[in-house]
Parts: structure tokens; C-alpha cells; sequence
DNA sequence: CGAATGATCCGA
DNA sequence: CGGATCATTCGA
């Protein structure tokens, strides 16, 4: 598969949910120490910041969350449960916060054959080495980053509520996207 | 189902 | 400074 050119960062700066869909069939790429290891996205969710009371924005910018509040197209990676590192693509409009939670990816090139390594948003992160050191770095110019991959159809792409986020269950808030039959993605 | 396991944040 | 919480995963 082609990976295509480095998304730009116009891409990132655009609504959260618009940039969320649009994730889909994009291609995930880390130059790293071990050498090049690349990704198709599958399955991602929106986090709107300080209008959303599930993403670590809400409450405005701390220590951990100040980089959701800056520049698109940055990385946020979080530490939870003692255990698992998440990847997160800073998206927004100017003025406001947001990011998209990578929960999902089949492995293309450095990350083995199993095609559910990547299924799920901690496992994603373990796949690629991923630490909380990457929060920060600059997907538009550094070896971790985003390329165009190709775009999912409409017509296979699924919506639903965000996986964990009780409120977002019974608000209906469909924030949650994935590629319908995709091996990467969880449940 | 529940345990693992530690960073983070809020309230005192 | 203590403890509650947590955008998860794995195994019984």
C-alpha cells in the first residue's frame, strides 16, 4: 500500500469530529530507533475539550493537558491504569481544545503480522513504543507522523458512542468512527 | 467478572 | 499530602 504524502497541518485544523472521520484509512508512521513502522487507522474517537466532560481538557489546561489547548497537529500521549500508553492527534479550530484518540490500526510495514495487534488504544500504543515523552512532538515534521494513506468510503465507515464513556452513552453523542469488518478494530 | 499498576488532580 | 479516579487489557 501507498502511503502517501505527510498530512499538512491545515488537515488538523479543522472542527475535531471533521478531523476525527477523516483520520479513517490514514496512515500512521514512526521512523523510530527500530526503523520504520506504518499503520492503517481504523478506529478513532473525538474529544472536544472543554465542551466535552470525558476528554482531560474539561477542565481547562494543566501540566498534562496544556498541549490539547496549542497547536494542531501535536501529539498527546497518556499513561492510564498503570499500564497503557494512548495516542492522541491534537485537533481543532483556533480558540478551543480537542483531540482525537487513535483506538485502532492494521499493521502495514515493521509491526508483525498479527492483525490485531493493534486493536485497541493501548495496544496501539505498546506497538509503536509509545511513552508520554511523545506528547509534543510535531506530527507534521517529526519522525513520528501522519500520511494521507487513502480515504475510507462513506459507506464503510462506522459511528457509535465513544467505548468507556458512560456519558456519552446517554447523551448519544456518535463520536466514536471506525471501518466496518476491519481486523484493528476493538469489540 | 476483577486485578494490575501509576500518573494525575482535587480538596483539605 | 492522601485518596479517588482512570479515553485499558488480560485472564479466570
Amino acid at each position: 500500500m501507498r502511503l502517501g504524502r505527510r498530512l499538512p497541518r491545515s488537515f488538523y485544523a479543522r472542527p475535531t469530529l471533521v478531523v476525527a472521520r477523516d483520520l479513517l484509512g490514514r496512515v500512521l508512521v514512526y521512523d523510530g530507533p527500530h526503523g520504520r513502522r506504518a499503520a492503517r487507522l481504523v478506529e478513532v474517537e473525538a474529544y472536544l475539550g472543554r465542551l466535552d466532560p470525558a476528554s482531560h481538557a474539561f477542565r481547562g489546561p494543566t501540566a498534562r493537558t496544556t498541549v490539547m489547548f496549542g497547536r494542531p497537529g501535536v501529539a498527546y500521549v497518556y499513561f492510564i491504569y498503570g499500564n497503557h500508553h494512548c495516542m492522541n492527534v491534537v485537533a481543532h479550530r483556533p480558540g478551543v481544545a480537542g483531540a482525537v484518540l487513535l483506538r485502532g490500526a492494521e499493521p502495514l510495514e515493521g509491526l508483525g503480522d498479527d492483525p490485531r495487534a493493534l486493536a485497541g488504544p493501548g495496544r496501539l500504543g505498546r506497538a509503536f513504543s509509545l511513552t508520554i515523552a511523545h506528547t509534543g512532538w510535531d506530527l507534521v515534521r517529526s519522525p513520528l507522523h501522519l500520511r494521507a494513506g487513502a480515504p475510507v468510503s462513506p459507506r464503510d465507515v462506522l459511528r457509535s458512542a465513544r467505548i468507556g464513556i458512560a456519558e456519552s452513552v446517554t447523551s448519544g453523542k456518535l463520536w466514536r468512527f471506525a471501518v466496518r469488518g476491519s481486523s484493528g478494530v476493538t469489540r
